[in-house]
DNA sequence: TATATATAGTTGCATAAACAACGGTATGTC
DNA sequence: GACATACCGTTGTTTATGCAACTATATATA
């Protein structure tokens, strides 16, 4: 049993994540407004790529919490952009590896930097304690949920 | 300028929010599994019905931070499923003022209250007084991004 | 070896979001 | 009254998500 019970005006900013959303919608723009034309779902594949090459589509369902058929688009979109390219493991051929082509690899610098000025505006003025405890209770949300 | 400097590694949770994801699709099923036949976005947009029937759809856009098209398919989609009807404003011929149907009334109570235990295994362990911290935080990045 | 089962990825369908362009109505100013 | 301007809502296009059904390959078991 559980020992938070909710009133009712409590629910809706939880529910919604519209703090989220903003997040996105402001790196969404600040990637356009410095020439970088991939979407905010590309960038979080691509973000787990700078970090580990060659991960299969599975992982990146796994690292990037989408389900298959959304990596599975994702990854068409970023090859259409030769960002990506598909190549089949050679000890499972069930598998395909993900790689970063040279121009995917070149994206790393300015988007990571972008995002990281998003994310300064986005906690302009939260002191440091308190964005450590949101983070906590956030991936204790997430831990409570991803399971079944 | 900002006073928060990340590191790298710190960025990913926040930008995705996978937390919130998780959390709608819990929702989701939740909905589902208690026979409530419709979408959590939808479920968004009933949400601020109940509280004060007969918005019109530009203040839907506010309540729920959506723009104008999303809220103009929400809407169409509510009114298929017979929940909601457009009623255009005497005073103002440009305002669809939005009402809910009988049927749409009926849903409150019992999906109000899946939403309450959706939030409760969410929240499952974390402390009130870290709740109220995150939401605080969360509620100023919302606050620094809404604008521009 | 033959069969069943599990895993990796794709495709189809419905819903939703972001952005731009558009039509209709109201309001302010001359 | 006539015009410019602002506001409300709709439509079109592209991208993404959730779910179910499907193919192909690998593995376990008999």
């Amino acid at each position: 049993m559980s020992n938070n019970h909710f009133k009712r005006g409590e629910l809706y900013s939880f529910m919604t994540g519209m703090a989220t959303t903003a997040i996105a919608r402001r790196l969404q723009k600040n990637f356009k407004q410095n020439g970088i034309e991939i979407t905010v779902e590309q960038w979080s594949v691509l973000y787990h790529l700078w970090k580990t090459d060659g991960l299969s589509q599975q992982q990146l369902c796994d690292a990037t919490y989408r389900d298959k058929p959304s990596i599975t688009r994702l990854v068409d979109n970023l090859e259409k952009l030769q960002l990506v390219k598909r190549i089949a493991s050679k000890n499972d051929r069930r598998i395909n590896q993900v790689f970063l082509t040279a121009q995917g690899k070149k994206m790393e610098t300015v988007s990571m930097s972008v995002a990281e000025t998003t994310l300064n505006e986005s906690l302009e003025g939260v002191p440091q304690d308190r964005i450590e405890i949101c983070k906590e209770v956030l991936q204790l949300v997430y831990e409570n949920l991803k399971t079944s």
